[in-house]
DNA sequence: CTACAAAGGTTTGATGTCAAACAAAAAGGA
DNA sequence: TCCTTTTTGTTTGACATCAAACCTTTGTAG
């Protein structure tokens, strides 16, 4: 549904991201994983342990999108999950010594996404662009 | 996987977009659709018949997608495919009275989406986010 | 004309995604 | 204490999505 250019915009570059980060997942051979992944082992790297609720909101998927995601890192051997002691209802989700071993990886692959985006815009232009998705995001 | 503060905003941009679009399309009643078969059917009001080679193209999505979108589309339906005479490989798309019949609801949603994107941006502004993501995009 | 390659679509299998229903634990109120 | 509500997370069912394999029809080289 792209009425408005804008709107078609913004969903073509989200596309072309999207397919960038997940051919370079694969390049890595990390395992066969979307930008979800990603991004739930960015924030890991950034907050360190983190409950399933804290993660469903900074990743912005359903919570029960979320178990499986979760799930399949597991598997994968890149974090694991542990009741927390005190409030047992909660899970908390925390990187093995695999996943943190896979940091340079991701930081290799946010550095070209950067690159990529910054190609062809100056920096300023990039700060006005940051600023009108901003102005549209927040109001919403 | 948000690393840049601008992959991380088109994303959100981007989803806050699709829910809007899918919970319009909830509101009206029309069937559970998705952003994808707004495309097509925006396609169609706008190209009349097409090949599903033709849509594929247009809403950028696999062919292997596309088949199972327009099917919905004619169980619902709101368009019917027929194999071109001349090419017995192609199947044609085309609009049902009652998808017609549709028109002024994708219309109206347009235009609520772009009333809601120019709520807290001006023409102006608009203007040099269209350009900005265009050079983001052309040259990716 | 025949064989091979290319093009247009569908099928299959795997998986991400959401909504709704569910289960278990904690919190709060009487 | 006991009951109700809220919170945290999983399960289930439906479906969009893609990649790879496949089928059918065209196009093409010899």
């Amino acid at each position: 549904m792209k009425p408005d250019n804008l709107a078609y915009l913004i969903s073509v570059a989200r596309e072309k991201m999207s397919r960038f980060i997940v051919s370079e997942l694969q390049r890595h051979k990390i395992g066969k994983l979307v930008p979800s992944h990603g991004d739930i082992l960015m924030a890991l790297y950034q907050h360190g342990s983190l409950p399933m609720k804290d993660l469903v909101r900074m990743i912005r998927k359903d919570k029960s999108t979320v178990t499986p995601l979760v799930e399949k890192l597991i598997n994968l051997g890149y974090v694991d999950k542990n009741q927390d002691e005190q409030d047992l209802r909660i899970k908390k989700i925390a990187l093995t010594f695999k996943g943190r071993s896979l940091r340079p990886i991701f930081d290799e692959i946010s550095e070209k996404l950067y690159q990529r985006i910054y190609k062809n815009i100056s920096v300023e232009e990039g700060k006005t662009l940051r600023l009108l998705l901003e102005k549209i995001i927040a109001h919403w």
